[in-house]
DNA sequence: CTAAAAAGTGCATTATACCGCACATTAACT
DNA sequence: AGTTAATGTGCGGTATAATGCACTTTTTAG
């Protein structure tokens, strides 16, 4: 199961917004492990912790109706 | 930490498609506790819990920039 | 090129998600 | 009301997410 679409906007956003991994993980209240893991690739996040890092870059996670037909 | 929206989309879809727990959770392939759990508000899912979950119900997970003057 | 900052990784521990099972509660239907 | 379907929950085992620490690799700034 890949997340790429994810982390890349989680990634995107953050580097727009300056912020270092290490200063995301404080201020989100995640460890620095755990963040370091998801934007890598590695690890499969709670919707805890991706909702906590998503609140700080001012992100929120939506959940929508997929397009029916929808081009592979 | 609420994911009342995100679980209520969820139910409410499911409840559209008329699937029981059951049937959702054998076609995503997650354990029915796992989905009792989720849908009656307790629990944490994984990203790649909700993510087969909204696959099946024809959903998928949207990150989106908040709004700024957002009314609380 | 070089030094410093930032990001990635191996290992070990703790916390907890996942899951099945059995049973309780609630909803739906006749 | 009674029967059945559907949903919720306590218990307990297994898998793995979360985390810190120490270290390596990569990126960035001078």
């Amino acid at each position: 199961m890949h997340f790429d679409q994810l982390i890349l906007q989680i990634k995107q956003r953050r580097e727009e917004l300056q912020i270092t991994q290490e200063t995301l993980a404080e201020i989100a209240e995640v460890g620095l492990r755990t963040l370091k893991q998801f934007e890598s690739g590695k690890g499969n996040p709670t919707l805890q912790t991706i909702t906590k890092i998503s609140e700080v870059l001012g992100m929120e996670l939506k959940l929508q109706i997929k397009p029916l037909n929808q081009i592979k």
